[in-house]
DNA sequence: CTCATACTCCACAGATCTATGGATAACAGA
DNA sequence: TCTGTTATCCATAGATCTGTGGAGTATGAG
């Protein structure tokens, strides 16, 4: 069921763009789109990440593939999907920038929930460059695992918010901590850098999440060569003092 | 009928999202928002740039003002709408942006309409700053006056594209002529250049348009108090020579 | 070949959206 | 106050969208 070519005028043009908006006029469908703009991902994952039923998410999914934003890959009986383009995630991005510019409520609700910004100023991208060049700071990751392994800033650790507290005797307490997460819309560093502050350490959170980064042209890493953020080899590595 | 703030969680922050997307999601609203980044403009003159009823469009402004996308401002018996914010405009240059990416029917319906690049490469912004400093060339607005009082790029001359044919002779040949519409979905300068050099001038397109123009971070001018499209006190104007 | 897994496709009922004509409201001018 | 202009509001019928369970399909393992 391709889409024929349209053969009037103008109005057509709209009608095309409108193939784009049809996407993000389900709340169900921008968080989708927002979790692929960080990793690629199977159906049942997607499905469980934004509380779908399998067919649901199917159906939302066709819905962005039509509207080409996301491509597919097909691994054994797996279909991974991923957004189609750079181009895409910044639209993404764009939307939230609307909304927090626009939409008091939603400001409201990042606040409510926890996300305010506690008297905390953020890093700026360009301090973090220049005080991690230096050493000065232990960046930490701490979206899950498969995200950090999608891209993440280089130099960057991975450590999961959830297994945070796990892991927090392995911080070095000499280290500013910088804590990044998906983007100006997630909670995931605010709430890690809550945490690390509770037990006094100097810890902030970067501007952004890695989306920007990326788009601001940044280098970008991939893999997880690193120490993970499930202690696989035992906990004798100590974060932060990489070389 | 405002919204009520909403309670919930993360849930609801993609559903503020999803406020937004619903303006997009109707090809109308979308061409209506694209003037309103032009121009500010009544009800009855929107209903019928996009041939809309009255009360259709009106109803298509109240979603995108509940969205906050648009403000108004009363005048009389008139109500005038206007884009918000820059932010939107941002929005939906993005919008624009990612359609011409991914979707190939836009570029299909913009070269089969006439769009196409025919073989002219179009002027960068630092290009026309550089040769509009020594006088080179005469950058023509073909918008419609409104927008062009609306907002133009300082030093440009007004003049619609549904006057170019009758002013033509007030052109200088010797200079070369710069165009610029609404952006990059808009056929106006298009058009005026083939006109142009269907004459055997030198005329080419400016990349994009007014909106990029000014997200660019270059100064934007207002009012019209240059020469407009309409004689209005005789030809005795010369275009192009303005000091 | 058979079975299990991971998706996609389908039909359908309930909800939401759209266009429209006419009623209502705000305002200017006389 | 009365009238004409401009815009919003309202009820409604027709179209489109959503979620769901179950059927159908592709792939890999045994």
């Amino acid at each position: 069921m391709e889409y024929e070519i349209p053969a009037g005028g103008r109005a057509d043009l709209y009608e095309q763009l409108a193939r784009i908006g049809k996407v993000v006029v389900h709340p169900k469908r921008i968080e989708l789109l927002d979790l692929l703009c960080q990793a690629e991902r199977s159906v049942e994952a997607l499905a469980a990440a934004a509380g779908l039923k399998l067919s649901t998410a199917s159906a939302h999914l066709q819905v962005m593939r039509q509207a080409r934003l996301v491509e597919t890959r097909r691994e054994g009986t797996r279909v991974y999907y991923r957004a189609a383009d750079e181009e895409v995630c910044r639209f993404v991005t764009a939307l939230g920038d609307l909304g927090r510019a626009r939409l008091a409520e939603v400001d409201q609700i990042l606040r409510a929930i926890g996300a305010g910004r506690d008297g905390a100023e953020r890093v700026t991208r360009a301090e973090l460059l220049e005080r991690a060049r230096s050493g000065e700071v232990v960046v930490l990751d701490v979206r899950p695992v498969e995200e950090y392994a999608a891209g993440h800033i280089p130099g960057a650790v991975s450590l999961p918010l959830e297994h945070l507290e796990a892991r927090l005797g392995d911080l070095d307490p000499g280290l500013e901590v910088v804590a990044y997460c998906r983007g100006p819309l997630c909670l995931l560093a605010p709430e890690a850098v809550a945490t690390l502050r509770a037990r006094g350490m100097q810890a902030r959170c970067l501007e952004d999440g890695l989306p920007e980064w990326r788009q601001a042209g940044l280098p970008v890493a991939t893999g997880t060569d690193t120490l993970g953020g499930a202690p696989a080899g035992g906990h004798e590595t100590r974060l932060g003092r990489r070389r």
